[in-house]
Order: C-alpha cells, then structure tokens, then sequence
DNA sequence: AGAGCACCTTAAGAACACCTTAAGGCGGTC
DNA sequence: GACCGCCTTAAGGTGTTCTTAAGGTGCTCT
C-alpha cells in the first residue's frame, strides 16, 4: 500500500512516516500544498493523509484541483479545528474522511484500513436508478419522469441519502449526520419541513403518473424511508 | 439496554437522549457531577456516557468515586479538549474509553456496541424469516403471507423482539426492558394489551391460510411466545 | 366447588409525533 | 447596499398511538 502524506509540521511528519512504515506502508511525503499536488498528480497512491493547514497551498484547494482532475483516491483529512465547518469543507471539497488532531495512531491506522477497504469512489453509483426517479449524483441533480426537480441543495442531499438506501428507515439522527454534517444541533423539526419540501416536489412531479412507484413514507418514532415499487414484480 | 448520560450542555444532551432513544436504548440524563454520581450509585445502568467538564463535579473525579465504590459498569467519557493527557487522565480514573468531541454518532453508536460487546449491526439479521413471517429490521416492517401488517411501532417491536427468539418464552420483564425500555415502570397490562393488538393483526392475516402456521402463545406465569410450525410438527 | 389469580378484551382520554404554514434571519449576488 | 433565495424557527393543527381502567373469562389450587 502507497500512502502519500502531505504534512508540514516536520515533526508529526517524521514520526507518521516512521509508524506507518513499520505497519508495513510505503509513505511518501510531501511538506507543502503545491508539492504535495505534484506528486499525487503523478502517482497513482492508494490512499492520501492531508493535513488542512498547509504552506502554499491549502487542503482544501489541493483536494478540488485532485477530484477536478479526476482521481478518486480515498483522501483522509487532517484537521487541527475544533470547528465542524471545516470538516465540512473538507468533505465537501472531496475528502473521504477526517481526523481531528491531536488523534492517536490507532485511530489513525483504523481510519486508514476503513478508507481502504471502502470501494473507489467512482465505484459508487454516480447515477442511482429508481423506477423513474434518476439521481445523478456528479450533476447533484434528480430528474422524475424525464423532468428535472427543482431542489433546493438540503433537499437534494436529502434525496440522495434516501436514494441510496431505498427500503430502509432511516433516523433522524443518520439524517441528520449525513445531510447536516451534524448529528446533534439539528432538531427534528428542519428534518421534518425539508421532507415536507421534497414530498411536496416529488408528488407534484407524480401528479400525472398513472401509479404512485416512489414515495417517502414516515417510520413513526424512528424516521423516513423512501419507498420504491418497481413495476409488478414481486419478490 | 441502560444508559446513564451525565452531560451539562442542553442541546447536546437532548439530541443524544433523542439519538439514543431511537436506536433502542433507555436513557437517563443528569446534567451536572453529583447528580450523576447520586443517579450511578443509586441504579445499576449497563453503560455510563460521562461529560469529562462538568459543573459541580468534573467527570474524572466523578468516575474515581464510582470505582473507589466498586462501581463497575463500562464508562465512555467524552472530552471536549484537544489534549491526550486529559485522555489519559480520564483512562487512569477508570474509564473504560473516551470520544474526543465534536464526534459523529455513528461513533459513538460504534464505542457503545464495543463496550457492550454487542455484535455490530451487520452481524444481526436484516430479515427475519419465519414460514409465512417476514420482518424486516431495516424497513421496520413485517408481512405476513404476503400482506404487510399496518403495525404501531410498539407492536412492530414486540413482533420483532418475539420474532428473534422463536419457540422460546419471553418473560415480561424481558419484554418491558426491550420494547419500552424500562423493565420496572411498565404494568403488565400495557403489555397484554399490545400483545392483544398483535395478534389481532397477525391473525388477520392469517385468515386466509389453512393452517396457523404462526401463533403468539401466553405462557401462564411467564410471558410469551412465538410459536412456529415449520412442517407439521407438533410437539 | 369456590376463591383467587392471571390473562383477555374493550373503550376512551391524554400524550405524542408529525404535518403544514408563515415569517425572520442569514449569506450570497448584482 | 439592496435584493434574492435558502435555511431555520416557531406555532397551531391533526391524526395516531399509548396508557389506563374496568369488567369479563378461564385457569389453578386448595
């Protein structure tokens, strides 16, 4: 396994490289944002270490520029912030993961074996089909009967979720984490009117279909679950 | 399953009884040091989540007392500080593991299985599949030859809970403790009454059938049973 | 056989969870 | 700096579900 650490601190950097050696990695490792983007656009690593912080270039930027140029290596972020928005940058820009510093190398090495036994990427559904619902998610756009929805970006987020995890109840806690980035400061309420937004989208879309084949139904106590009838089969 | 959460901030801990709640654990929550240290020693709970800054009492003196009283439930502490000596400190009070905050729930749902040494989640059965039952854990829902039963969500739990242990007699306490969360505060006859309801729906649906191939038997002194006939076998 | 006990069945009030609407605030854009 | 869209909050309404209570039924043990 080939990691690539971009880190500048020289000696967190020293003693991962060390660590992660005797674990059995191979690590390269780059000291600044610039550098570190050089290398992984010339290498194909199997898994990156990025720390936010860094001289040149930032984390963040570096991990846009990875993913605009289409290399979908697992990207685990290293953050120095006691601050969500940040990780939520971080993933959004296209990390897989984070690590909140200070971490301990067991985190580390468990956060590292999670990423890599994660399939790629682009191994994950860019598109999910539903019955006539498609959700593209590299256009972040869902589209029902032929016509695109009109989502707002929690809303779409939302649908993904439930989209990729068709027939089953999800909490309002999992949605929270997933949609919010935030498991806790977001009451149910939010949850509740942005379902209310999306059914609303998602029925009116329904309006003229003959059958109602997707629907988001309630799991009293628990959560929402999208529900799916694919045409006339039986299972 | 039994959790004390001893934790000061309001949101915080509303959102993790809520959290907790919908994955199926009994929650108390005491919202400074010594309320929480009355609670602990006052109830035997299978799991402590315990905030390390607290007022009246901070965290680690309040798992020194717990242990000096040989108090020996499993403690996850939750530290708000970046710093792995306060950690460490935690761990040579006698807690069993700590989750630096801010953290996902998923995490914590994680540390909490591992310190219950309960099997993770994709270990217990997604579909329970009993004859002509079915009951599906994910969905939250249960159909019976065919037909999905309109259960309430107390008597989706008590089929599931039954449906997990077939021919076996559950007491009530096993019961209360499973499906209200409580095993002490709830009278029996909350109880017989969702039973009732139960086998209402899943006799029902049953009317069709020939045989009973699935019945809900009392056991006279105990509690109940689900009982199921594979292939004409009587006993 | 009779008393006592455990469980069954029904109905109704209270509590709860969820839905729906509207308005305020925040951040981004022109 | 004003506008616009989106997110969040709040509050009232609605339907469902839980719990309680009370009377009935049928075991079980003396």
């Amino acid at each position: 396994m080939w990691i690539l650490l971009i880190e500048d601190e020289e000696r967190l950097g020293h003693s991962l490289v060390g660590g992660l050696s005797e674990e059995g990695y191979t690590v390269d490792w780059a000291k600044d944002g610039l550098e570190g983007e050089a290398m992984a656009l010339a290498n194909s690593y199997d898994i990156l270490i990025v720390d936010w912080r860094l001289p040149r270039q930032d984390g963040k930027t570096l991990i846009e520029h990875l993913r605009a140029a289409e290399r979908s290596m697992p990207i685990l972020m290293l953050t120095a912030l006691d601050d969500i928005d940040h990780r939520i940058a971080g993933l959004d820009a296209g990390a897989d993961d984070y690590l909140p510093k200070p971490f301990s190398f067991e985190e580390l090495l468990a956060r590292l074996r999670a990423l890599l036994r994660r399939p790629p990427l682009d191994v994950l559904e860019a598109v999910i089909l539903l019955g006539p619902l498609e959700v593209n998610t590299k256009r972040r756009q869902a589209r029902f009967f032929e016509q695109v929805l009109a989502l707002r970006p929690k809303e779409y987020e939302l649908l993904e979720l439930l989209a990729r995890h068709p027939g089953e109840a999800l909490s309002r806690t999992v949605i929270a984490e997933r949609v919010w980035g935030d498991p806790f400061y977001v009451t149910d309420n939010v949850i509740d009117v942005t379902i209310f937004g999306l059914r609303q989208k998602v029925l009116e879309a329904q309006t003229h279909a003959s059958r109602k084949t997707v629907r988001i139904t309630t799991v009293r106590g628990v959560g929402y679950c999208l529900e799916h009838e694919p045409d006339g089969f039986s299972r």
